[in-house]
DNA sequence: CTGAAAGCGCTTACAG
DNA sequence: CTGAAAGCGCTTACAG
């Protein structure tokens, strides 16, 4: 670069003080068109000659494109984002799908806007909201409301969406779920084969699908059902108190279910604290961090959270690459692994040995 | 609304078709200016009468603002969000982080937007510009790169910008760290107040702060070093071979500290193959799930992720409501978790009893 | 209080 | 290949 522009670049970026140079600042110091830096900028040369005028007023000014002035003009109006709303990003669960989503949107070139709607329906709609504002390329959810339709206008006026974890209701959309009730059913059986008859089921809330359905599986897997050995509506610190209480019933259950991750944690230790981790059968489901170096080490119906992340976003890129057939379902199978928990034999209890 | 007004809207609306409504198309159906539209929008209601019709209009299109175009034009270019770069979204301790940050910023009605570095300088760079292109409100970085100079355009712009867990080097921002070395220091002491002399220190990458700053600690507390005791650069596979390396050392060590949490449990699963997990004591830095459910019980430095996120974004909320001081560094606390696992007290190794 | 007009930073036909 | 001009959806002085 010549040392006249260099001094003019010097003046242009003292005038712009603390401004964001612009591409038309480019334009000035290089000596072109606005046309020709954003041909340059997108890709498309031009003569070599002014091609090294703009790079050198690029480097020299520090231009920076706006990416949302260049979104709101392009014909397309791709924004390089994808949004994905789970219920908390600091869950383990929600933050290994939100990885898979980023792999697979990074390899895309977008980036992820990630948001928790800490399970409440409003705040699902307002971040739905909050982010098609920003006009993101297409719409991850992992649904806390009960019904999805609020998206409708979102979905005709052409906004990609996926579902993760929970199908959505009163609206069509891919989804990809994890086999839950195939899960707690395999769970079950696996309990049963091992001798044990009365199972209790440690579940969240009953309204969320993934509950539903692990319910389901095990009530299927289990034929008769004693309400007595369910418990639901719970959470992690819940857990103990109804461990407690199930254990202590006049006809106890030998062997324990519990339907996520907090849960099965919150399970272990109630089991420890009442000293009942070698006497009491537990699987839970979705893997834990130490499940396999606790005492007994725990038997888990794992989950794949980093493919559900990927297989969604998969889908929403298909859909954003404009995809417009009929509305897909995957799901992600889920794997038993079988650690020391399971294989407890049922023992009567204290209680009733008295 | 009228009928008529209604049949304007149903003709207005099948005239989008798929195209997303905008405040002109509003206007033009509430029979009203773009100005008074975009005042509404924003806050100034103006006569009720046109109010009505306004509101009418909006719901009957379903319309959305388009968050971006409101940027463009505003004055304050505020644009509602902030950025965050983490090594990995998907580790519980990131996760945690950008929980925090995310409580912050939507307390203040700002999105986050995040991506994981995977400690790869060059993808650092990359989505930081990405961010940075997007126009997001400021940015929070946990660095993986040595020298976060590349930022230094970015600042003198204006762009608000934290770090988190490492400081920056070769730029001045605020910074929010864990006492790292004070963090170590107290676990080291605590285990030489158990009799414990040959003390094995594990740790990740020694070019990341964190480490470094764990390392350091350690030798500090530790008087004299025996650098066969130290194994650097692992990832949680190689720990398994590095414990085992530890441990069958003429003069073993009789007690492990981990710098991180995947390390200590590698260290974790290690210690029980070995059949060493009564003999040799631990004590992991960063908590991590079910630590107070293993055999023994693992002892802790816990810091407090969730924290760091938040008094990151408080930070740089700071400066995105302008303060312009100088930068300021927060020190958030860790604090010794006393379990099992370090209460064991130094015994001869079986190599050397035989 | 309301509306016409300019313009944020960029892309994209359209001429030359 | 290059440049002048229109316009994306919105906000904001400025008149009336």
């Amino acid at each position: 670069m010549s040392s006249a522009a260099s001094d003019a670049g010097e003046q242009l970026r003292a005038k712009l003080a603390s401004r964001r140079p612009t591409m038309k600042d480019v334009a000035t110091l290089a000596q072109v068109s606005l046309s020709t830096v954003s041909r340059f900028v997108n890709g498309d040369p031009g003569r070599p000659e002014l091609v090294a005028r703009i790079q050198d007023a690029i480097d020299l000014l520090g231009y920076r494109r706006d990416l949302t002035a260049s979104t709101l003009r392009r014909a397309d109006r791709a924004s390089a984002s994808v949004g994905v709303l789970v219920a908390d990003v600091g869950n383990p669960f929600f933050a290994a799908v939100l990885r898979g989503v980023e792999e697979v949107a990074r390899a895309r070139g977008s980036l992820t806007v990630a948001a928790s709607s800490d399970e409440d329906p409003a705040r699902e709609r307002d971040l739905a909201a909050a982010l098609i504002a920003r006009r993101i390329d297409g719409l991850i959810v992992v649904p806390a409301a009960e019904d999805s339709s609020y998206l409708r206008p979102e979905r005709q006026v052409g906004v990609p969406l996926a579902f993760i974890d929970r199908p959505p209701r009163f609206l069509d959309a891919d989804t990809v779920l994890s086999d839950n009730a195939a899960g707690t059913a395999t769970a079950t059986r696996h309990l049963l084969d091992a001798g044990h008859s009365r199972i209790g089921f440690l579940g969240d809330r009953e309204r969320i699908f993934t509950c539903a359905e692990r319910l389901r599986g095990y009530r299927e897997a289990i034929g008769t059902v004693d309400p007595a050995l369910i418990r639901l509506e719970l959470d992690e610190a819940g857990v103990e108190a109804a461990t407690r209480s199930l254990l202590t019933l006049p006809d106890p259950p030998t062997a324990l279910l519990t339907s996520q991750n907090l849960l099965t944690m919150g399970a272990i230790r109630a089991l420890r604290r009442l000293g009942a981790q070698h006497r009491v059968a537990l699987v839970g489901f979705d893997d834990i961090p130490l499940a396999d170096a606790v005492e007994p080490s725990v038997t888990v119906v794992a989950q794949r959270p980093v493919d559900l992340g990927r297989r969604a976003a998969e889908l929403l890129f298909d859909r954003i690459d404009g995809y417009d057939g009929p509305s897909r379902r995957m799901i992600v199978e889920t794997q038993l692994i079988e650690r020391e928990s399971s294989h407890l034999r049922p023992r009567v209890s204290p209680q009733r040995a008295s």
